[in-house]
DNA sequence: ATCAGATGTATCATTCTGATACATCAAAAG
DNA sequence: CTTTTGATGTATCAGAATGATACATCTGAT
């Protein structure tokens, strides 16, 4: 998973259910990410375009769609997944390298925890907590060498940025233990 | 402050006690925007040129050197504030727009929030405040909305991310607290 | 003696952001 | 009843950032 392929992946994923056109595409990837960061059209429309030109995607022009804010006729574009596309879609959902533990990479990939193996998801797990784990011990110990010299506000952003870090340590914990849960009941 | 000088001002302020060369401002770049995410030479190198160019900041090639790691002779490039750039900093730091209440403007805001006027921190902090509290309902109303259609995982995508807001709202309001004992205290 | 890793400057292809342009439509405000 | 705000919809572009890479020196460890 190249860096583009997070959200080639995103897209691909969205779409395996049903066909959607651009708007309402960025609409779900905006909300998908997490963090609400906006996906903005200008990384989304070349985005299809290299999926469409991969053969992943297909483009139908949809004149008379029956998408709820579309009575009249102008033309929307849906795309649809193919063949080609499915698999891929597949293959990636099987990946549980270090691109599946940074931020942007592992938020996508949780988004699609349903549609993904159970040993896979508990592998990606494992490696973004202790991708975590790394940066926890970064920031401690920049924080305790650096404390006496830091003034207060620049103390108070470090210490809030350690927060967070301990905070989505023990929400992955909490994921990894439900994980375990369901697999000793279901199998 | 337009895209670019988030970076901008950050170099800026870190400069503006000490000449400092590339590498060494990346390094305190990178601890300095929270996330500790690191600021890539492509985007450095860039804005030093930038800078140069408008007269705020002045190179000076520095053989002989006295960083810590450096007994040798090899070239290093320093970067001194002018004060042209002194002047734009310190207009910089009398902003308090919506420029400054987004993640990263913030961020750089803060970590230079002893060298900025009261009044401006104020501002500033209210700002980051509502655009949370913004963020928050936002999200709130989108997760009791979609709570029934969405899968488990991506439910607890949404919930943390939502406890991420939340924790920050509590933070910024910490620090007004502060920011109105310390005002009373001293004026 | 070698070899990994920090220090140091710098560029490049690919990608993303933020702004903008254009166009239709519904609903609210005047 | 007309204007105007805001959602829907596709699309591009300048400016900026990322991640990789290149090259070179120095330090410390094996």
């Amino acid at each position: 998973m190249r860096k583009a392929s997070a959200l080639e992946l995103a897209i691909l994923g969205l779409i395996q259910d049903a066909p959607l056109h651009g708007y309402e595409l960025r609409k779900r990837l905006t909300q998908m990410i997490g963090t609400f960061r906006a996906i903005s059209f200008g990384a989304l429309y070349p985005a299809l375009r290299v999926l469409t030109e991969a053969g992943h995607i297909s483009q139908t022009e949809d004149p008379n769609a029956a998408g709820p804010a579309l009575s009249g006729k102008r033309a929307r574009i849906t795309y649809a997944i193919t063949e080609k596309g499915q698999n891929h879609l597949t293959a990636l959902l099987k990946e549980s390298g270090p691109e599946t533990w940074d931020d942007e990479g592992f938020g996508v990939r949780l988004a699609f925890f349903s549609t993904t193996e159970a040993v896979v998801r508990r592998r990606i797990l494992e490696g973004r907590r202790s991708r975590l784990d790394e940066r926890r011990s970064t920031m401690r110990q920049s924080l305790s060498a650096t404390r006496e010299k830091l003034d207060r506000y620049t103390l108070e952003l470090h210490r809030h940025g350690l927060e967070g870090v301990e905070s989505e340590l023990r929400w992955i914990d909490d994921l990894i233990a439900a994980e375990d849960q369901s697999t000793r009941n279901t199998g």
